[in-house]
RNA sequence: GGGCCCGUAGCCUAGCCUGGAUAGGGCGACAGCCUCCUAAGCUGUAGACCGCGGGUUCGAAUCCCGCCGGGUCCGCCA
C-alpha cells in the first residue's frame, strides 16, 4: 500500500509485534483510534493483560518504553492500559500533502484487485414510478457501487427487471383494456406516471372483478411458460415506465449497467434446471403436484417452513427464477451483493440455501433496509398514498432554490442560482439517505429529507466551494510547498484527516457502510472551517507560509470532491 | 403465535459486529462572533437512569436471557 497513514500504521504494527516478541506475548495487534488529543492510534492492553496476568497499565507503560522510536513515530505515551502512539506529524504532512496534490482524482483510491462485483439494485416492479418507501434502495446501491469501485473493484451494476409478475401483468392488462378517460390523471407528464393511473385502476376492478382477475392470471400464465407473444405485450406495456425510472435515476446520477429481466431465465430454461435439481435434494417435497423445499431444519422458523418452487400445474415463482439468477450472476462475478427491501428477508435466505443446495460458486451479500413509511402509514403505489421520487427531487431543488437566492440573488445570475440548486437540491436528497443506517426505520418529514443545516450537504459542499474561491483568487500565487511551516494545531488535524480517505474507503467497502463516508466528509468540512477561522491564507503575509497553505487548500478541496464523487453527489465551485 | 430488524437528550443520529480511556455529532433552545479569504460559517451554555428488568465480566450502550414499544415477514404472490 502506497498511502502514508498504511505506512504509517504497518510501521507501528511491526514495532509492535517486535516489542511484544521480545517480550515472549502472544496477542493479536489490533490499533485503535485514541480520543483527541490522546495520540493517533491506540494499542489497548487488556486481552493481553488476561493473558499473561498483568495489570494492563503495567504492560502498557512496559512496552512504551520499549518501543523504539522510528521515522512515524514521534512519541510514545500510555494511559489507563493503552499505548498512545503520536505519529510524527512533519512526515505525514509532507507526504500527504504532495500525493494528494499528484494523485488529484485518484487520491483515496485502492489498488486494483482484479475482481469483479455485481451489485443488484433497484429492481423495482415497472409498474409506475419510483417512490420514496423504497428510494433507499438506488441510492444506497449507487453509493455502493462508487465505493466499490474506488476500492479497486470492477464493479457492475445490475436492475433485475421483474417482467413476468402480477404487478406487471396488472399494467398490461390497465395499458390494453383501458381508455385513458377511465383512469385517475397524474399531474406529471412522464411515462411512468401516464401509466401508473392504469394500474392503479386495473388493480382496482381485478378486485371487484372475476373476469377481470382471470385474464390478468391468463397473462401471467402463458407468461411463465414462456410464451413470446405474451412477453412481448408485457414489455411494450412496461418500456415505458422503465424509460421514466431511468430518468430518474439518471436525475439523481444514478446509471444502471445491466437490466436484466426475470424472463430471461424461463426462455433460456435455466430455471427449468433449477427446478431439476432441486427436485433432486433430499429436502424435496410434493403437495398436489407442486415442489417445495422443507427449510425447517435450515433455520427457517414461523407458521410455514416449505419454500414452494413450483405450481401444481408445474409453473414457477419468482422465487425460482431468482434462484437462476444467483447461478448466472454467480458465473460472471466474484462477489454479489443485493440491496433489497426488509420485506424480501425471508426469501433472500430461501435463495440462498437452495444455491447452497445447489454449490453455487458464489453466495450473494444482502444488504436490507428498512421502509421508508409515512407519519399515516406505509407508501403504497396501488392505493395512491405515496410520494414519488421525482416529486422529492423537484422539492429537494426548489427549496435549495430559495435557500441560495436568499444568500446570492444580489451576485448571481438566475442560471448560476439554477444550476447550484440542482447541485445541492440532489446532494441533499443522497446525503440525508446515506447518511442514515439502511436498517433504521424513517418515517418520512419533508423537514427531515430536505435539511440543509448542520451535518447535511450543503455543509460540505460549502466547504468545497470556500476553498475554490480561495484558489481561484490565489491563482497568480506562488504554488511553493513548504510542508514545515505548517504547523499551527488547525492545519495539523485538517491534514491527518486528509490522510484517513484510503482507511475510510477500505473501511467502508469491507463493511458495505456508506454512511461511514459521510461521517468522514463531515469531520473534513469541519475541520477544514476551523482552519479557515484560525489560519487566513490570502491575507498571509509570510509567502512561504501562505503558499503553503494554499497547497492545503486545495488538497483539501481534492478530497472533498473525491468524497463526495463516492456519494454521486456534486461539488460545486461556488455557492 | 413464531422468525428477523429497530429502540441512545424535546427531535434526528454515531458508537454495538470485535466489551475498556470523559457515550461522539447534528437539529431545536439559550449566549456570543462579519472594518478580515462566501456567516450555507465559527465559539460557548443547557440537555442522556444508552426502552425496562435480570445475568456474564475486574469492566456492559456494546455480549446472554426475559419483558415492553415500533417495523417487517411467515402466499402454489412478487
Amino acid at each position: 500500500m502506497d498511502y502514508p497513514i498504511y505506512e504509517c500504521r504497518k510501521e507501528i504494527i511491526s514495532a509492535l509485534e517486535n516489542v511484544l516478541s521480545r517480550l515472549k506475548y502472544d496477542c493479536k495487534i489490533k490499533l485503535e483510534i485514541p480520543p483527541e488529543g490522546m495520540g493517533d492510534f491506540a494499542f489497548p492492553c487488556f486481552s493481553l493483560a488476561s493473558i499473561v496476568k498483568k495489570p494492563p497499565n503495567g504492560i502498557a507503560k512496559k512496552i512504551a518504553d520499549m518501543i523504539e522510536k522510528n521515522v512515524w513515530i514521534d512519541k510514545v505515551d500510555t494511559q489507563g492500559g493503552y499505548v498512545n502512539f503520536f505519529i510524527d506529524t512533519k512526515h505525514l504532512i509532507n507526504s500527504t500533502l504532495k500525493l494528494i496534490l499528484e494523485k488529484k482524482e485518484e487520491y483515496g483510491k485502492l489498488h486494483k484487485k482484479n475482481k469483479k462485483v455485481i451489485i443488484e439494485h433497484t429492481s423495482a416492479n415497472p409498474n409506475g414510478p419510483l417512490h420514496v418507501g423504497r428510494a433507499r434502495n438506488p441510492i444506497i446501491g449507487d453509493t455502493l457501487v462508487r465505493i466499490f469501485r474506488a476500492a479497486g473493484y470492477s464493479v457492475e451494476s445490475q436492475y433485475y427487471l421483474d417482467d413476468m409478475g402480477k404487478q406487471v401483468a396488472i399494467l398490461t392488462w390497465g395499458i390494453n383494456n383501458l381508455d385513458q378517460n377511465d383512469v385517475p390523471k397524474q399531474d406529471r407528464n412522464k411515462p411512468d406516471h401516464r401509466a401508473v393511473g392504469f394500474y392503479q385502476k386495473a388493480n382496482e376492478l381485478m378486485e371487484k372483478n372475476e373476469k377481470i382477475a382471470k385474464e390478468i392470471n391468463e397473462i401471467i400464465k402463458r407468461c411463465e411458460q414462456g410464451d413470446s407473444k405474451t412477453i412481448e405485450m408485457i414489455q411494450r406495456a412496461y418500456s415505458p415506465v422503465l424509460m421514466g425510472i431511468k430518468e430518474s435515476l439518471q436525475h439523481i446520477n444514478i446509471k444502471i449497467d445491466r437490466f436484466v429481466p426475470e424472463s430471461m431465465f424461463v426462455r433460456d430454461k435455466s430455471v427449468d434446471s433449477v427446478v431439476k435439481k432441486l427436485r433432486e435434494t433430499r429436502y424435496c417435497h410434493e403437495q398436489d403436484g407442486a415442489f417445495y423445499l422443507d427449510l425447517k431444519t435450515f433455520g427457517i422458523q414461523g407458521r410455514n417452513t416449505r419454500f414452494f418452487f413450483t405450481r401444481k400445474d408445474g409453473t414457477t415463482l419468482y422465487a425460482t427464477r431468482d434462484i437462476a439468477y444467483h447461478l448466472w450472476k454467480a458465473k460472471q462475478a466474484d462477489i454479489l451483493i443485493n440491496v433489497l427491501g426488509e420485506d424480501h428477508k425471508l426469501e433472500s435466505k430461501q435463495v440462498e440455501i437452495a444455491l447452497k443446495l445447489l454449490n453455487a460458486k458464489t453466495l450473494p451479500k444482502a444488504i436490507f433496509y428498512a421502509f421508508v413509511s409515512l407519519p399515516e402509514g406505509k407508501m403504497s403505489t396501488r392505493k395512491g398514498r405515496v410520494i414519488y421520487l421525482d416529486d422529492l427531487i423537484d422539492e429537494s431543488i426548489e427549496r435549495a432554490y430559495l435557500e441560495v437566492k436568499k444568500r446570492r440573488e444580489a451576485e448571481l445570475s438566475e442560471k448560476k442560482m439554477k444550476k447550484i440548486a440542482e447541485i445541492v437540491g440532489i446532494g441533499c436528497l443522497r446525503y440525508n439517505i446515506i447518511k442514515i443506517q439502511p436498517e433504521k426505520d424513517i418515517i418520512f418529514k419533508w423537514e427531515e429529507a430536505l435539511n440543509f443545516e448542520g451535518n447535511a450537504v450543503p455543509f460540505i459542499q460549502y466547504a468545497h466551494a470556500r476553498a475554490c474561491s480561495i484558489l481561484l483568487k490565489g491563482k497568480n500565487m506562488k504554488k511553493k510547498l513548504e510542508s514545515n511551516v505548517l504547523n499551527h494545531t488547525s492545519e495539523i488535524q485538517l491534514i491527518k484527516q486528509l490522510a484517513r480517505l484510503p482507511l475510510v474507503i477500505e473501511e467502508a467497502s469491507i463493511s458495505c457502510k456508506p454512511h461511514i463516508i459521510t461521517t468522514y466528509l463531515y469531520e473534513t468540512a469541519s475541520r477544514f472551517n476551523q482552519f479557515y477561522r484560525d489560519c487566513p491564507v490570502l491575507p498571509e503575509k509570510n509567502k512561504v507560509l501562505q503558499s503553503s497553505r494554499l497547497n492545503l487548500v486545495d488538497a483539501t478541496r481534492i478530497v472533498l470532491k473525491n468524497g463526495l464523487d463516492l456519494l454521486g453527489i456534486t461539488a460545486p465551485e461556488e455557492m
